[in-house]
DNA sequence: GATGATTTGTACGTATGTATA
DNA sequence: ATATACATACGTACAAATCAT
């Protein structure tokens, strides 16, 4: 009975092969998730990833335990799992976490970047100016992106980092469609503006306010997206 | 080949047994790691963990994962699991996160507390009062626990909550000795006062920077004592 | 540096619990 | 309500990698 049938070279892509099925599993699956692949209330039977993903259940099993961990799915002993659907309540607790922790990070930021970090700061702050004029979307949230990783690093807390990280990663799908709306760009430019200012001055409560102004706006934003009906299932697609 | 052989009520504790062995596992080794059982850098052997919990591999292989998530253990691929042996820097960023987190939880708990929140958490605190005027050590700091889990729950954000719950019990091994300074029990009680204060009256900003220079002098009370040699090792074995 | 021992990683079988007819 | 079907949970076997000698 050849167990270990097509076995050869799976997982290659990194020479020393530093990582394990399950890792890698767990990996795609919470993409799969936040990408819109598998949809919120999508049952995950342990046969069909397993299939999908050409291994056996054991692995399958175990990064199912670690993306639990993460919030992305939800498992009931003996009655499988599921990808957590947020309900509107429990995303705007998620939005005001993420804004708190992003709050701190600016404020942390604000006391303790040190002259190099700030000045990359700045300049990067600017080069996003272009893109806000030009009304590229696509790189100005990219950018975006980058941006709000450089408060979080500027901290220099790792718990925080990792924190508000996982958090981005969870809203994003959610806040795909945020620079859409008309002068969305330019008005985030500016409040970005706002608290890089309070950044440079060093002074932490302003970068905490105007950060949290900022967020809060973004979520806003969201807000009258989701209004609509069947908003976030069309939300979840946008990243297919 | 009798496989399940001693699978009687295992687990019986719950009624309905609404709780699969790997999540015990996780919980039961999460202690123990809390507790100085298995002293940071100790390697969790597979074999030896089922074997002391009386299960086999698999279900132990789930927990691991499943504590890994929650930073306790490092998993490296094919290496084993070790126990995450903090060093003193990632120890002050932990408190630092920590504090934030309490921090923002009081403001919130500041603006947003419903009159019963209040009350009970200005008659609790008034409890307190006694328990530190007797130099009751041990009431006085599970009374303190549930007190501060009283404003995690008054920010009304399950994210912040699961967040401010897990860095507690993460840090709870190195605030053990934390009541035991002359005087402590007073002067921790006192901080208390100005954090209710605060949130009795609606100050969010004020409940913020009392609740943040609170837990800083937790913190300096701990970097004392880490200051003597094998401070660490001796803070993790008081609990066992 | 090669070989053996130990341990992790994966596959698969069986039983129990949950859902459904 | 009882029985049937199916998916999960656990145990065991084997393969591969790490480590120790």
């Amino acid at each position: 009975m050849s167990t270990m049938r097509d076995r050869k070279d799976r997982g290659g892509s990194k020479a020393n092969g530093q990582e394990t099925l399950a890792e890698k599993l767990a990996g795609e699956i919470g993409q799969a998730i936040l990408g819109g692949d598998f949809p919120p209330g999508m049952r995950l039977d342990e046969h069909m990833l397993a299939e999908r993903f050409a291994v056996s259940r054991t692995p399958v099993r175990e990064a199912l335990r670690q993306v639990a961990a993460t919030g992305l799915i939800e498992v009931r002993p003996r009655r499988g799992a599921i990808v957590t659907s947020i309900t509107a309540e429990q995303l705007a607790e998620l939005f005001v976490a993420m804004g708190e922790i992003e709050a701190t990070c600016a404020r942390l930021s604000a006391l303790g970047m040190n002259p190099i970090e700030r000045r990359r700061l700045e300049s990067f702050h600017s080069e996003m100016a272009q893109m806000a004029e030009a009304g590229d979307e696509k790189a100005y949230a990219d950018s975006n992106a980058r941006f709000h990783q450089m408060i979080y690093a500027g901290a220099h807390n790792r718990v925080l980092l990792e924190m508000a990280t996982n958090l981005r990663s969870r809203l994003d799908p959610f806040r795909r469609a945020q620079f859409r709306a008309p002068g969305r760009l330019m008005r985030s430019h500016q409040e970005h503006d706002a608290v890089v200012s309070a950044i440079m001055s060093g002074d932490g409560s302003a970068a905490h306010q105007r950060m949290l102004d900022h967020v809060n706006l973004v979520e806003d934003a969201f807000e009258t997206l989701s209004r609509m009906a069947g908003a976030r299932k069309s939300m979840q697609r946008q990243s297919a």
